[in-house]
DNA sequence: TCATTATACCAAAACGAAATAAAAAATCAA
DNA sequence: TTGATTTTTTATTTCGTTTTGGTATAATGA
């Protein structure tokens, strides 16, 4: 599909014309002092604990003692050792390190890669996970089930000792991890999880907001409204979403109506499809609950070009509150999981249950209805 | 911020009931056949090398030279051995492995972590990655300098054998890595590059794509045309593309104001924040070209909030494609990268420099100008 | 004073896979 | 049949770190 416009033969600076600019417009300031680059370079020069000791003049036993913050080092010992390491920019082996089944790498799974929401929150965990030092091994899967298995295989081949699982997993894949000795976190709650003896979640209160969801479509006037989601099952977050919705709906009287749910893959493509092929098939559906906001903004693209106006004519309520949802045309309503907050508990509870061995917890927390431009009250003709 | 809604003290099933569901008014399929999970089971039994060599009633090397495909054993003892290895769902230690020199693990450092453009072609070159069976070390880091450089030290710590790295590098940063005793590939031409002795490129034909954009927003009428761009440097892709740019414009007799090229970051907030004061500064600009589809998207939504129409007052290109670029109101117009292409070509040309000891070369390929809705022709009041 | 306890350090033994060198077995040539 | 060559297999060493089990030395208590 895509050719080859030109291929270079490049070795040598003298042969770099092709590429040879013009001087720009503007200047920019240079942004990295000189001292940074020379740190740079001796950053690559690779030594091992071997070669600090024998600088240091103490035994590799000592300079393990300091890089793992041990007690029983003499504190000259130790800051002369540390300067040592300071001035060779000395990094130990993380293959080495690993070798050991004492240390404690955190894995991280995330599964849907392709959905913003799950990317950005695997990005605050791992953010939150460089803040604390700790190392991770990070895997991207699709939704599908024989890549997490594969997953599950690499994440073990690099012997983690604790799991944090980004994103959904239905019961039965719950159940095929259960033998999984470590520790694990998963950031939605399943019903099937209370049953791993080692596993903890963190997740937001998905009820509560499905309810406010259902709340704000029923009192906006809408009685016929479509719901997209992806294959929830008892127990999992988009279950619990989706019943706080209907409650809702059900304390004013109004029933949901199951031909008004479509499964659907969290993309912007699957959102586009399902909304352009419900809402044709559908005029009189006058609302939608997308429980991802990337569903969300496929489908307002789909309602404007079956002719129709957001909100004018279908009100979109997404989920999530991922970055683009403030700058869409019109700006989306959405339910904001606090990235952050999930980031920082998860760890926590994670390192709890590896260090102190402390007992699974089912944490939820707060998430935010965030009002914007895309649900509107429904215009009577 | 956010504060802790509910915290369960759940352990036992038995008190599992907060989380209980009614049941759904739609039943969904079960998706992973029982076998599947009967083999994670045994996934997460770790065995070693040594306890296959032992099962299999021969030596570890013999093992070894099993997994690693070497020529010099037995067919039978070969499948005799795989078939141990299969039955036991054998997974060796990544760190193990690593260990030895010997080994081929590649890193990948991600510079600009909150680009959809930079994570989907990360993605594209792990998912290339894991098809041709090969482990990656992956770093993501955000744009500033320091961050770069603790990536530097992890990756080399994880000591890998060649490094992609995607996102764009300034002078500076290019020169800080030069010492570097591996291959690299980069996924963005740089001037200062072709100095290093190890280092390719996979790279977009910017120059020419620059040149498209700035015939097609002159072709519809467009004389005065802001750019947003990130701190390009000589050489760098970003540098490549506004020089196609200006050459395009100035071959029809319209220099480039200076005044209107702003920097910044690649982020929508960033193009939000850039095309509320460019525009409200600036009422006689009648065009964009956006760097990155992130900026543009930022900036259609800010030209919406200042009160003027995309396209009709304001024409708006952007550049990388995007996934969100087809889905937003107006679709955008933009210059769409060959994720697949550069991730592939990336891929190919490290392990060339890495298995064959090949030259760098330098690869530019081509990109597809998307004319979609959000540029069009300037209508004369 | 001598035993006891802490403190500060070290040598050597893991850890699991892979490479090396070398032995054993099979094949071939005369 | 013998020696030479190739194929297949093994025992041993290596990688860089942590841990184990220990030894000195200094401080403490009786």
């Amino acid at each position: 599909m895509y050719s080859v416009l030109y291929e270079s033969e490049l070795t040598t600076a003298g042969k770099c014309d092709i590429f040879g600019m013009k001087t720009l417009p503007i200047s920019f300031p240079a942004t990295l002092p000189e001292t940074c680059i020379a740190e740079a370079h001796r950053i690559m020069k690779s030594l091992t604990i071997k070669d600090i000791a024998r600088m240091a003049e103490v035994s590799v036993t000592t300079v393990s003692r300091v890089l793992n913050h041990r007690p029983d080092v003499n504190p000259d010992t130790r800051r002369h050792v540390e300067e040592i390491i300071e001035a060779n920019h000395f990094t130990g082996n993380t293959n080495a390190r690993g070798l050991k089944q004492s240390n404690e790498v955190i894995g991280m799974i995330v599964r849907g890669r392709s959905n913003p929401f799950l990317s950005s929150l695997a990005e605050a965990i791992l953010e939150r996970g460089a803040m604390l030092e700790d190392s991770f091994v990070t895997d991207y899967v699709d939704e599908r089930g024989d890549e997490f298995l594969a997953a599950l295989r690499r994440t073990r081949a690099s012997r983690v000792k604790g799991l944090i699982f980004v994103g959904s997993l239905i019961d039965d894949r719950v159940r095929a991890i259960r033998d999984l000795d470590i520790p694990i976190v998963f950031t939605t709650v399943n019903a099937e999880m209370a049953s791993l003896p080692r596993a903890s979640s963190v997740s937001v209160d998905d009820r509560t907001m499905g309810r406010l969801v259902g709340e704000e479509l029923y009192s906006l006037g809408h009685r016929r409204i479509a719901v997209f989601g992806s294959n929830p099952v008892a127990g999992d977050s988009l279950a619990r979403r989706f019943q706080g919705f209907c409650e809702a709906l059900e304390s004013h009287g109004v029933a949901f109506d199951p031909e008004c749910y479509r499964e659907t893959r969290f993309s912007y493509d699957a959102g586009y499809d399902a909304a352009r092929s419900f809402f044709a098939g559908h005029p009189d559906a006058t609302a939608l609950f997308a429980m991802s906001d990337t569903v969300a903004v496929g489908a307002i693209r789909a309602i404007h070009d079956l002719g129709k106006s957001v909100p004018k004519d279908i009100s979109v309520i997404g989920y999530d509150g991922i970055d683009i949802s403030r700058f869409t045309v019109p700006r989306l309503t959405t339910v904001e999981q606090p990235v952050g907050e999930i980031a920082r508990r998860s760890i926590n509870l994670l390192l709890e249950m590896m260090d102190k061995n402390a007992a699974p917890r089912h944490v939820l927390v707060q998430a935010d209805f965030r009002r914007r431009d895309s649900a509107a009250v429904l215009e009577k003709e």
